[in-house]
DNA sequence: TTCACTATTGCCTCTAATTCTCAATAAAAC
DNA sequence: GTTTTATTGAGAATTAGAGGCAATAGTGAA
């Protein structure tokens, strides 16, 4: 799990350099609890609810460094829009089942899943940031509901 | 696998309608070498060079309709736009590794993932549309480039 | 076949998510 | 401290995709 000082020094061995937005952005999706996520706009918010504005801009910026550093994943849901939560190890790892017409979503979690992840990526000597499996789908009230599409 | 016929069938029973133009998009796709895959401008650019004009609104519309029918499946790779292609079932079902920087994709199949999903959307009740496991990671040649991000 | 109904198309405008620009600020290294 | 340059904030620019609407054309019934 990321903290303070090691996000600090994994943007140092890049370069980069540690600021006390970057830590805010962190350190807010460490409190949130699993299963939730959120995005852009609604970080922005909230970290302004608790008197630790940071510009939407650098919060756009870091969501983006962050996922390809592998600390946040990005989760594209049926919204249009990304949203992120914290890319948490092993037993914490989870997936998605999400409804295509109301988007509502549910987590599962899958060992095995991960473990072939873990594998392929070996195997093409990729560096694994994230791996989720998407479920596409339609709920039950969705299938009841003669709504077109 | 879809036809004609079939789709035409299924938009029948919603009280849709089958038209020339989401014949040209189905025909486009089942013609489309498996693997290959592509957004909703370069589908318009592609049917207009085959003189098959079908405006850009109308490729938008169909593609999200017809990937909410299961027909298509909806990726979403490095480039910042929707890709879809051919929803093909057991054989040809892959899933996608994709470099977070590069964005260089590699396609792979895994049975028991596919198994996984069509088990957990059953179990929650859910119609299943389309499954696929996401690996976002770092290719072999962005490891070794030194640019950062 | 023809008719009436209404889903769909095409064109155009609009929206909203995300990126870009750039001057000001502030980490980090010396 | 001073210097260097990555990062921030504010706002403008971009762009994928959605929405509005009049014209068109599938469909099912007569």
């Amino acid at each position: 799990m990321y903290t303070t000082t090691s996000l600090k020094a994994e943007l140092h061995e890049r370069g980069w350099r540690m600021t006390p937005q970057r830590e805010k952005i962190l350190i807010f999706f460490q409190n949130l609890p699993e299963g939730k996520h959120l995005n852009a706009e609604e970080l922005c918010e909230l970290l302004e609810s608790q008197g630790e504005k940071v510009s939407l801009s650098t919060i756009y910026r870091n969501l983006k460094l962050m996922a390809r550093m592998g600390i946040l994943r990005e989760l594209e849901l049926a919204e249009g829009h990304k949203n992120y939560e914290l890319n948490r190890p092993h037993p914490h790892h989870h997936h998605h089942l999400v409804c295509v017409r109301c988007g509502k979503t549910i987590e599962f979690k899958n060992d095995s899943i991960l473990k072939t992840g873990i594998k392929t990526a070996e195997k093409e000597g990729y560096h694994l940031l994230d791996c989720q499996l998407m479920i596409h789908a339609i709920c039950p009230s969705c299938q009841r509901s003669l709504l077109p599409a």
